[in-house]
RNA sequence: GCCGCCGUAGCUCAGUGGUAGAGCGCCGCACUUGUAAUGCGGGGGUCAUCGGUUCGAAUCCGAUCGGCGGCUCCA
């Protein structure tokens, strides 16, 4: 028998004879939590054999790979479950996702909470019988014969588009899966097992096609694991902005008023204001020009920019005025375009940066409407830069620059940036200009280059007129969601024969850049309030301070003191309610108020105010000129 | 839009076919209070809406509206 070498990433390296198995290498090195191995850069199920030198990797649930694999045999667990309380469940998908995994699944009705439970008992059952998982491979006729036979539509299409002559499939415990793998070596590995929830999922995630039911669930090799994970859903829920909203009084819906239509109440709409002075003031130092553009636009606008042909479904209907076609405005750019035609462009005033509040309305689908962060009638911080195409690089740089400056004062450091391109595949979403999306798109990559940022490719994630760059954050709820977002654009200028004026005294095309930095203010607003958890830093918080009278007849000194600090231009009320000083306290702070200030007989007598604030407690007394003192240096600081 | 779950007082929720409940909030009275809930009393609901089954419906059935979790979509 031939000896073959095999090499672990701590430079250890061993002598095997042929065949050996990757278990038997995980025992030897000591690694009993080992999943699965990676075999010269190739991830295997740790029951293969080695016929070969090989370095070896051991992977365990605490890398994203280990995880993957782990979740992947607990959604075959879960297929396993179904098939043996269902027998006549077709299965159609089971992939692992970020937290967990699913398994979409046919039978012929949806699945209700108690067979969750059943089929989550079921699946407790089968890991505790720990039954090895092994991998099988059995010629591609044969399967389709099988999979025919056992009436597995699903799977059967999924066969068909598999071209080998041979497909792997794993069993565990009589139960047969087609699969790539890899998987564990046996089901035992899987210990803690929550199912989370069941959904409808198109098959192929086609609207047109099957409705399957989707059984969504999560699974450790520790109980402290998954109680952590219950745990942290139930914090997620805490910093939801609806819950927030809702307990904050900063925002709310009315069944009457419609769906997807936001009432900003008067906390809200204070945060809101603050944060349109401050990105308005901003963008007017950065050379932005700000204009009001209409809320109704003639239809033909977005028949010449191309919108009516990609989204027309996504706009409320026309309606027909004095022979007119009028819309509400989905978008803004059309709009802008219309002011930079109103005056011939010399390439000497380039770039011409025009920026708007634009509120939109959007008919988004009732599903997918979820609090403020999808809504029918929003406000986007907008802009468009259109500038001679030797600009664009460092127009695009100082966007993302300013975006980099408004995140650091609005402390957000948790993001990911997307780089979206066309897909040249895709003849039907993309013009088929290739050298239009070749000059945009390696303008955009250079101009990342040269910034040193590293960004996420996502192809076919382009827009029709351009590629983008978008910020991506998370939200409360764990998706993921674009804030700032600069896209390129070289085809609106064309549709609507955009010009100035160069230097050689002819008329040349110049480039739109779309941009927005803190996105629309319902979205911006939604994720500040889960990035606080609700807790606004003092320049934002809608009420800045609150005067806690001891008793009665300490009213007189508190309005004395709002009084003061509201001429100050801090925002500022006064609890007049007949309790005792700890139920105030209390009220400040669910109620989130920064600071408040109790006055009593002492500090009427010496014109102080003893000083609370919301993160740190008691600060004692203070003479008033020094607690304004502190915040404004704290507003002014932002932090 | 599609699939599933849900809808009881301002809020959070209990109430599985027999006369609508609790806590908090709100209003009133008393206490005049020193850093996370003072006590007592009161008002408040056509049980989302409409229709059906039943002697009788918050409860069972259907439709509609709205919310939640997904799918699809997201200029």
């Amino acid at each position: 028998m031939e000896r073959i070498t095999v090499r672990l990433p701590d430079g250890s390296a061993r002598e095997y004879a042929q065949g050996v198995s990757l278990a038997q290498i995980a025992r030897d090195a000591g690694r009993s939590d080992a999943l699965v191995a990676k075999a010269n850069g190739t991830l295997r199920d740790l029951r293969a054999t080695l016929d070969q030198d090989a370095s070896v990797e051991l992977l365990t649930f605490d890398q994203p790979e280990g995880r993957e694999v782990y979740w992947h045999s607990s959604a075959h667990l879960l297929a396993q479950a179904v098939k043996a309380l269902f027998p006549e469940a077709k299965l159609a998908i089971g992939p692992p996702i970020d937290d967990g995994f699913y398994y979409d699944i046919d039978i012929g009705r949806p699945f209700g909470p108690e067979d969750l439970e059943r089929i989550e008992a079921r699946m407790r059952e089968l890991a505790k019988r720990d039954q090895p998982i092994e991998r099988v491979e059995i010629p591609r006729d044969e399967a389709i014969t099988m999979y025919r036979q056992m009436g597995e539509k699903y799977k059967l299409e999924l066969l068909e588009e598999i071209p080998d002559a041979r497909v792997s499939f794993y069993r565990q415990d009589g139960f047969m899966d087609m699969c790539r793998g890899p998987h564990l070596p046996q089901t035992g590995a899987i210990k803690a097992i929550k199912l989370l929830s069941t959904s409808g999922a198109y098959w192929r995630g086609d609207e047109h096609r099957e409705m399957l039911s989707r059984i969504y669930g999560i699974t450790f090799p520790r109980q402290e694991q998954l109680d952590e994970f219950v745990h942290q859903l139930e914090e997620a829920k805490r910093r939801d902005h609806r819950r927030l909203g809702k307990e904050l009084k900063l925002f709310a819906f009315a069944d009457e008023l419609g769906q997807g239509l936001p009432l900003w109440l008067p906390r809200g709409a204070m945060v809101r204001r603050i944060m349109e002075n401050y990105i308005v003031d901003l963008e007017l130092t950065r050379g932005y020009q700000h204009v009001y553009t209409p809320d109704l636009a003639a239809l033909k606008l977005y028949k010449i920019s191309g919108h009516w042909d990609y989204f027309r479904e996504s706009m409320y209907p026309p309606m027909q005025v004095d022979g007119e076609e009028l819309v509400l405005k989905p978008m803004v750019c059309p709009h802008h375009i219309m002011i930079y035609k109103q005056e011939q462009r010399s390439y000497r005033d380039l770039p011409v940066r025009i920026a708007e509040l634009g509120r939109m309305y959007r008919y988004e689908r009732s599903g997918t409407l979820t609090g403020l962060h999808r809504v029918r009638s929003m406000t986007l911080n907008d802009a468009h830069i259109f500038c001679r195409p030797d600009q664009v690089k460092q127009e695009f740089a100082a966007v993302v620059n300013l975006i980099q400056e408004v995140y650091q004062e609005f402390r957000i450091s948790d993001y990911r940036l997307d780089l979206s391109l066309h897909d040249p595949k895709d003849r039907q979403y993309y013009h088929q200009d290739e050298e239009l999306w070749m000059t945009a798109e390696s303008l955009l990559r250079e101009a990342l280059d040269e910034l040193r940022l590293t960004s996420n490719l996502v192809v076919g994630g382009a827009n029709f007129y351009g590629p983008k760059l978008d910020v991506q954050v998370r939200t409360a709820a764990g998706k993921v969601e674009s804030l700032s977002t600069v896209q390129i654009d070289f085809l609106l200028p064309r549709r609507f024969e955009l010009e100035y004026i160069a230097e050689d005294g002819k008329a040349h095309r110049p480039v739109i850049i779309h941009r927005a930095i803190i996105s629309t203010m319902e979205r911006m607003m939604a994720f500040l309030i889960e990035h606080f958890a609700g807790d606004f830093p003092l320049w934002l918080a809608p009420e800045q301070a609150r005067i806690l009278p001891i008793a009665d007849r300490h009213l007189e000194y508190a309005r004395q003191v709002r009084d003061r600090l509201a001429r100050e231009g801090l925002r500022v009320e006064v609890d007049q309610s007949n309790e005792r000083i700890s139920y105030k306290v209390r009220q400040g702070q669910i109620e989130r108020v920064p600071y408040m200030l109790i006055v009593g007989d002492k500090e009427a007598q010496s014109g102080q105010v003893a000083v609370r604030s919301r993160a740190s407690g008691d600060l004692g007394p203070m003479p008033l000129d020094q607690f304004l003192n502190r915040i404004r240096q704290e507003v002014t600081s932002k932090s």
